[in-house]
DNA sequence: ATCGTTATTGTGTTTTTTACACAAAGAGGT
DNA sequence: ACCTCTTTGTGTAAAAAACACAATAACGAT
């Protein structure tokens, strides 16, 4: 006799790891649970795939209903197959990543009560419920690889930046210090990036010098 | 009201992946289900953990009995946790990495019905039982890490080898080819062996220096 | 107002690592 | 004996990483 396999998925879900930054630091839009089960933890904004839905029109409504955004950058990042929830069944987790600048980053949905949501530091995460812990590392992972292998970060820059500045979201994402001197020429040498012959002001120290993304896409080997 | 969460492990196994060299290939050994569940499939030597027994105990007995050897080298790899098998059960899977030279592997045990063993290549596994798929590859990455951070491959040297020999393990392991020139330089700089002076023979082409290892054990950055 | 202090940016050079091509040594066959 | 074949052994150029100090502006103290 075979071991017991499930041989059909019973149900698919879409779930977005939208990230942000604030204040020069990276955050990811968590949800509140209101009920049972996990109760009071954080989960990941995302919905069930209703028959006859795609994925993406699951997503959007996510982004739309949930989230309370109308524009925002989207990728596909990974598939979970075999999420255990509480009761037994096989969940297929499709997992999205979505990164948002900040001034598009203010949620203007109208506040329900059934959904708190708040920004997280990456590094700083609450109690999270299901297997979303796991989920987020995985899009972190996934967003690592993209960082240094496309310059999607430009979405997080559609304005002008400093170069300290993005070598600062670089670190955080990858999770270690980088030599300034090395990030400079090796980001300059991409030609992704042009100067704008302003400074910025404001800060303290030293003003550093405003760049803008290029408009090409370039899609491997930043670093 | 909560999950269903299973506050106790029901059950520990120790399962060892015993990997040895032969003919200048990486191999590791396996066993055949006899029975269901995954009748046909191979399987990682192991056993579970009786009450009142340490996991070395039964990692021991399982290299003893099982495996029939009586002396290997034993490193405790990683723990999977959740691991289910037929019956719902949760297991603990205690997985152990074991380093043979093939010399000593050849397996005196006495044949028994019950044991049907094999080396296979690392690169070209059998169909797995259970998730020890899994735990392999887990066990190889965890090789890899150690092979790169310790000088634990001169468990799989006790005598005298060649550079190419070693370079060519440390490729299998790695899944990369290396350059001969760089990885001579690292290797040789790195201390942990000297020449004995003589060549080795009977091989096609020229004949390699012979080296050995000296004692000391490295802990960390052979490469 | 200016001078010193503090914080941050910006750059050049040295060291290390990686990539790469050809000569040397022995085995086998003609 | 010679040629061919296979594998070993080595040096050099390019790329990446490590590293220390000068430049610019804000702030506070005099």
């Amino acid at each position: 006799m075979a071991l017991k396999v499930k041989e059909c998925i019973n149900y698919v879900e879409s779930l977005i790891s939208v990230f942000t930054i604030e204040h020069g630091k990276v955050k990811i839009l968590l949800f509140r649970r209101k009920n049972d089960p996990y109760k009071g933890y954080w989960y990941l904004p995302g919905d069930m795939v209703k028959t006859g839905e795609t994925l993406e029109d699951t997503i959007s409504d996510v982004v739309y209903d949930q989230i309370g955004l109308t524009s925002l950058y989207i990728e596909q990042s990974h598939i979970f197959s075999k999420c255990l929830r509480d009761n037994d069944e096989t969940v297929m987790s499709v997992s999205y990543i979505g990164l948002i600048d900040s001034k598009s980053a203010e949620i203007k949905r109208e506040e329900r009560i059934d959904y708190e949501s708040k920004w997280f530091l990456i590094d700083n995460l609450p109690k999270l419920a299901f297997n979303h812990e796991k989920i987020i590392n995985n899009a972190i992972e996934s967003l690592q690889n993209k960082i240094i292998n496309t310059n999607i970060i430009k979405k997080l820059f559609p304005g002008d930046f400093t170069l300290p500045e993005i070598q600062c979201v670089y670190e955080q994402l990858l999770g270690k210090k980088m030599d300034r001197r090395n990030f400079r020429k090796k980001f300059i040498s991409l030609g992704i990036v042009k100067p704008t012959g302003n400074k910025s002001e404001g800060g303290l120290g030293r003003p550093a010098m405003l760049y803008i993304f290029k408009d090409e896409f370039r899609e491997r080997n930043l670093f």
